[in-house]
RNA sequence: GGGCGAUUAGCUCAGUUGGUUAGAGCGCCUCCCUUACAAGGAGGAGGUCGCCCGUUCGAGUCGGGCAUCGCCCA
């Protein structure tokens, strides 16, 4: 039977893939057994998790496509492999999501279901789109040891969440201080920098009077400052003046005259616009602000309106003399800005809102609730509070001026309402170094705080005195500073290595990590704390046997903290504490065991409440190498695969994630979590933006592999995976009607003017989130169909369209391709032999691809272990396609098709090179192809590995390459890392290149004079004598490749007339009667001419003295030796032009 | 404002320590359904390597400046 004949003449993926995938399962292929195999024989990868928010798109379609490679690759070269599994919790991102949905289907608030049943909601969730994304990452092939499967909100990783939290704790590495969050009124919970977008608002600039308090003789009675938001001034604690107002204006006039020689003529009116106000400004406020920095350097006070607060004229470089009227009122508890000056000054911060964005009952500095605050409080804040302040300035006469002014307003991207900036506490993991003689309990070190708005304000802690003994020696570097040195001393590759650089800058930094959020989706903080403000906190004294209970367990970490100390020590020794201080500081109990239900139950009956926030989702991903293998306990996994190879990710993360993965695994186990980082490209949509869940613009992989198969997926993001660009992906609806493609770019374009025609004023750039219905581009369709982001009324009304791209052609080519070169050699293969081959014996072809093959495979090797993905596709495509596909397997043809014949070869003129040698070489040469693309393209190389192993069984070069059998391919050997040794062969590949040449150039010839591929030519080679024999020995590959009848090979002759004539690597080609003389002299010529601007060229750089005297020696006598080759060729030219008359 | 990167053919991108006539894929043009593959084969056209200055015998490549775009951080 016809092995080859069994396969469709289209390569199918979706026949092929559900079966290879079941195979797989079947076999166990991809699961993992810690054997002990040494650290240079294992290899890990866990998987970056994916979070459950939504499912995956192109960019982790890439992601994981590159890890799969990394891991099959690994897993074939026999090293033991795991590529853990799993998926992240994604706190906020999860629980918005959620609660969106919520608000949108059942009109609720989270409040109005609880904490438990939200948190219930959310699992399902979870359970819903986990699902989803593992079965798009199986669908994709990828490879990882699916019984492993994590989640971050799993018990053994909660384990390792609790464990690391108390021993930071314990190390005084966790704390607790204050912090400025961007605060959401709506949702009431802080959001990240990234989760809020800005827009423009019409709004004032309101300039009011703050009374000097007893002003000297010349000072002004009244301060004027000036805001866009007058209710904080309720929380102001001073106002600011420049200290040296006139150097300020000097400095700035001076630059802008430094930029005006150079700017542009759209900048120069810019900057001598800002050179006029500068000059003006002198005139007008520059004696009145020096006079105030001088009030501010004596001391000077000025009262606050409407609450009566006494507050410092400070002297501070954030007052911009040009600004306002160069001072500015200081509200460290509502401004990013105010917070840092006041930190600077140590200033008193005034919290004037309430987590549900009212005016807060006004506390001033002395503890005091201020006698005005019944005035203010409970007004929504910035309306009715607004209101009010501004109606109560102006009635005591203190508003001075308002101006129009747009300002740029902060909104929740999940709420969509203004982010307002609120003073709170918060949980913080110290990542500074410690000052030499500093206890772990001891202040962060001072260069900690100079990040704005980024560190906790100045708590008072003393040293700890008689603080438990730690179990980790605790070194003076810090976490930053450790984590930095891995990556300096080398211990951690980053590839490419530019990204070291912001890694290295982002930790220098060391900023203390906020890890807490207002969140109930996430692994909730395991600290109980007792405070004068828990009920019944003072009743904890009477239950003794309680405290001894709590206090003779060895798995909890006692802290307390009062305004004047904070210290580790015994439970009792707390409570004793607590009530000396008469209940104004508080206790914080840590609990180790996660199962522990009786120690909570005690500390509750005690009076103390468990922490209601979460910690921050990077907390427990900063675990992920090492709470996937199990740890904190010794598993044999832990033991097997950590430090784990190489960490595959975008850049976007390699700050939050990477640098904490790294000073966690380093605090933990002492041990780096993974040897090398791989950052790769990320995937840009049509208009060069970043795919992402929120802005709607990501493709399911899926959608790709329905359409193109998971193979072309995989070959195509690995063949875009360059080393500097980001991938462009422009996206394609696939019109459900008509099956023709509409460019999304374009569709949002016409969506865009379709909403400016209907006098909609867009406020942003339209996403395709935004667009639900879209019409095909195709004009004789030009149907609507409905998109992904369409609701359920228009998915019911429209079909809805796949999105895919065109770039997936690429591997989809590519694929069929493979399939039908494997499919011709297994109608070849019946019978192909295994035996002892000679290459002396061997025809020049079969050298040639051997040769190839051999420094194919040591390519490949050498890119994929630097993780050049995109050079590694290339270099087997053009082993396969170029060489393997156009020249060896045509070479071929005839002597396979002895095979299948009775007949003897047709090119009988040929070497004596056997039918079956052929067979063996190609069976080789293919199977040695599957095993190389099979990381990149593993579905279809396992099914014609299949197909191989039935039609040739037996296979290999005996003595060079002995191949032991394997079932399945995902389990054979990878080629060698060296290749193969006997058979390179430099030679051959030179001979191999000019008799390339020489074929193109007939071929080249025959198409300008429009000989059809299948009219045989008559061509003389003219050979320089030396090479008569040589060339001889393999003119049949010209022959027969170029499409020649008859071809005589000599040392000497003339052009007969309409003879097409070619130059090449020496030799003179005539191709006969196919040219007319006048056409072939005009192409003559202009052959002529180019090669004398070459030959002029050459001659130039070689007459060039400098040029011989410094340049390599072996290079100029290259250029010697081609300019000869061009002179012979120059020569012939003429000659061929002087015989054409 | 600081940092990183990009700018090479119509499009998307390669281009190694500076050294042949700067390459590939897609698209385009011509020819070919030759028994593996038209998702293919053969051939071709198409580039002042963003701009300026410098280093060098020699610059797409190294240095400086400018322009435009992107990302990260503030």
């Amino acid at each position: 039977m016809n092995e080859g004949a069994t396969l469709e003449t289209v390569y199918d993926p979706r026949a092929v893939e559900p079966g290879i995938t079941q195979a797989w399962r079947d076999a166990g292929a991809f699961r993992s057994v810690p054997d002990g195999s040494p650290p240079e024989r294992t290899f890990c990868i866990v998987i970056p998790p994916p979070n459950v928010t939504g499912a995956l798109h192109l960019g982790h379609a890439l992601n994981n496509t590159l890890q799969d490679i990394l891991v099959r690759y690994h897993r074939m070269r026999g090293f033991n492999t795991l590529w853990q599994p799993g998926t992240d919790h994604a706190g906020i991102a999860t629980q918005a999501v959620v609660e969106r949905v919520l608000r949108e289907r059942e009109g609720k608030t989270r409040h109005d279901l609880g904490r438990d049943e939200l948190v219930r909601r959310i699992w399902g969730w979870k359970e819903e789109y986990e699902g989803r994304i593992l079965r798009q990452l199986q669908e994709m092939g990828c490879s990882c040891d699916w019984e492993r499967v994590r989640f971050t909100l799993d018990e053994g990783l909660a384990r390792a969440v609790r464990y690391q939290f108390f021993n930071m704790f314990k190390d005084g590495l966790i704390f607790r201080g204050k912090r400025l969050v961007n605060w959401d009124t709506e949702l009431q919970t802080a959001v990240a920098d990234d989760e809020i977008y800005y827009e423009t608002v019409k709004g004032h600039f309101w300039h009011f009077r703050y009374p000097v308090i007893r002003p000297h003789a010349g000072e002004p009675e009244f301060v004027v400052i000036a805001t866009t938001r007058p209710e904080t001034m309720l929380g102001d604690t001073a106002v600011a003046v420049n200290p040296d107002p006139e150097a300020a204006l000097n400095a700035r006039e001076e630059k802008l005259r430094a930029q005006l020689p150079t700017a542009s003529a759209k900048d120069r009116s810019d900057i001598e616009a800002g050179l006029a106000a500068i000059a003006e400004r002198r005139a007008s406020h520059l004696a009145g602000l020096k006079t105030l920095a001088a009030m501010a350097r004596a001391g000077r006070k000025v009262l606050l309106p409407l609450v009566d607060r006494e507050i410092p004229l400070i002297a501070d470089e954030w007052a911009d003399p040009l600004l306002g009227s160069g001072c500015v009122k200081i509200t460290p508890a509502h401004d990013p800005n105010d917070y840092a000056v006041a930190l600077r000054h140590g200033l008193p911060m005034i919290n004037v809102l309430t987590a549900d964005g009212k005016v807060a009952r006004i506390v001033e500095p002395d503890g005091m609730v201020s006698p005005h605050s019944a005035d203010y409080e409970g007004l929504e804040f910035s309306i009715d509070g607004r209101k009010k302040v501004l109606a109560d300035l102006e009635a005591r006469g203190l508003l001075h001026a308002v101006e129009d002014r747009e300002t740029e307003i902060g909104h929740s991207d999940r709420s969509k309402t203004p982010i307002e900036p609120f003073l709170s506490d918060q949980w913080f993991v110290r990542t500074g170094d410690r000052e030499p003689r500093d206890s772990p309990d001891a202040t962060a070190a001072p260069g900690s705080e100079a990040t704005l708005g980024a560190s906790p304000c100045r708590e008072p802690r003393a040293s700890a005195r008689g603080s438990l003994p730690t179990t980790r020696p605790t070194p003076a570097a810090g976490l930053a500073t450790q984590a930095m040195g891995a990556v300096q001393d080398r211990r951690v590759l980053v590839f490419p290595d530019r990204y070291a650089k912001t890694y290295l800058d982002w930790l220098s930094e060391r900023r203390d990590w906020c890890i807490s959020r207002q969140l109930w989706w996430g692994h909730r903080i395991p600290i109980w704390r007792l405070t004068r403000t828990t009920p019944g906190g003072f009743l904890a004294r009477a239950s003794g046997l309680a405290i001894d209970s709590v206090a003779c367990n060895p798995l909890i970490h006692t802290v307390y903290c009062s305004p004047s100390r904070r210290e580790s020590m015994p439970f009792h020794e707390a409570i004793e504490a607590f009530h000396a201080d008469g209940g104004r500081g508080e206790i914080l109990v840590c609990i180790q065991n996660e199962r522990d239900r009786e120690n909570p139950a005690l500390l509750e009956r005690l009076g103390f409440a468990q922490d209601p926030d979460v910690l921050d989702t990077w907390f427990s991903s900063a675990l992920w190498p090492f709470s996937t293998l199990g740890w904190p306990e010794q598993t044999p996994h832990l033991k097997q695969y950590y430090p784990t190879s190489v960490l595959v990710t975008s850049r976007d993360i390699i700050t939050n994630w990477v640098a904490r993965m790294v000073m966690f695994g380093l605090y933990s186990l002492g041990e780096i979590p993974f040897r090398d980082v791989y950052v790769h490209p990320k995937i840009l949509d049509g208009r060069g933006e970043t795919m992402s869940k929120s802005k709607g613009n990501g493709v399911d992989p899926v959608d790709i592999i329905h359409t193109h198969g998971a193979d072309a997926l995989r070959y195509s993001l690995a063949d875009m995976c360059t080393e500097t660009q980001d991938i462009r992906m422009p996206v394609e609806y696939l019109c459900p009607h008509c099956g023709k493609l509409t460019e999304q770019a374009a569709a949002l374009k016409a969506e865009e003017q379709a909403r400016k025609s209907r006098g909609v004023k867009l406020e942003r750039r339209l996403q395709p989130a935004d667009c639900h219905r879209v019409r095909c581009a195709n004009k004789e369709c030009g149907r609507e169909f409905a998109t992904q982001w369409a609701d359920a009324a228009t998915r019911q009304e429209l079909a809805v369209a796949r999105e895919t791209s065109e770039k997936f052609e690429i591997g989809r080519n590519f694929c069929n391709k493979l399939w039908n070169a494997a499919r011709f050699a297994f109608m070849n293969l019946q019978g192909a032999p295994c035996v002892l081959l000679r290459a002396a014996d061997l025809p020049p072809e079969d050298r040639w691809i051997l040769a190839q093959l051999s420094r194919t495979i040591r390519n490949y090797h050498r890119l994929l272990q630097t993780y050049q993905f995109s050079a590694s596709v290339k270099e087997l495509r053009e082993f396969f396609w170029d060489s393997l596909c156009d020249w060896y397997i045509e070479l071929t043809k005839p002597r396979l098709a002895a095979a299948t014949d009775a007949s003897p070869a047709p090119d009988a003129a040929g070497p004596p090179s056997g039918t079956g040698t052929a067979q063996q070489i190609l069976a080789f040469c293919l199977d040695q192809t599957l095993r190389l693309f099979h990381p990149t393209i593993p579905f279809i190389t396992e099914r014609l590995w299949q197909q191989l192993s039935a039609v040739a069984p037996r296979r290999g070069l005996p003595g060079v390459a002995d191949l032991a059998p394997a079932e399945l391919l995902t389990r054979a050997a990878f080629p060698p890392e060296g290749g193969y040794a006997a058979l390179d062969d430099e030679t051959i590949l030179e001979t191999f290149s000019e008799l390339q040449d020489a074929t193109r150039g007939v071929r080249d010839l025959r198409m300008r004079c429009n000989v059809p591929t299948r009219q045989k030519v008559n061509v003389t080679v003219v050979v320089p004598p030396a090479h008569l024999a040589a060339f001889g020995a393999n003119a049949h590959i010209v022959r027969h490749m170029a499409g020649i009848d008859h071809l005589s090979v000599v040392d000497q002759a003339t052009r007969q007339p309409n003879a097409g004539s070619i130059a090449v690597h020496g030799l003179r080609i005539y191709v006969h009667d196919i040219s007319d003389d006048a056409a072939e002299r005009v192409r003559a010529r202009k052959a002529l001419e180019a090669l004398e601007r070459q030959i002029a060229a050459r001659q130039g750089k070689l007459n060039n003295p400098g040029f011989v005297a410094k340049a390599d020696p072996e290079l100029v006598a290259g250029e010697r030796q081609k300019l000869e080759e061009m002179l012979r060729q120059q020569a012939a030219l003429q000659e061929h032009l002087a015989e054409l008359g």
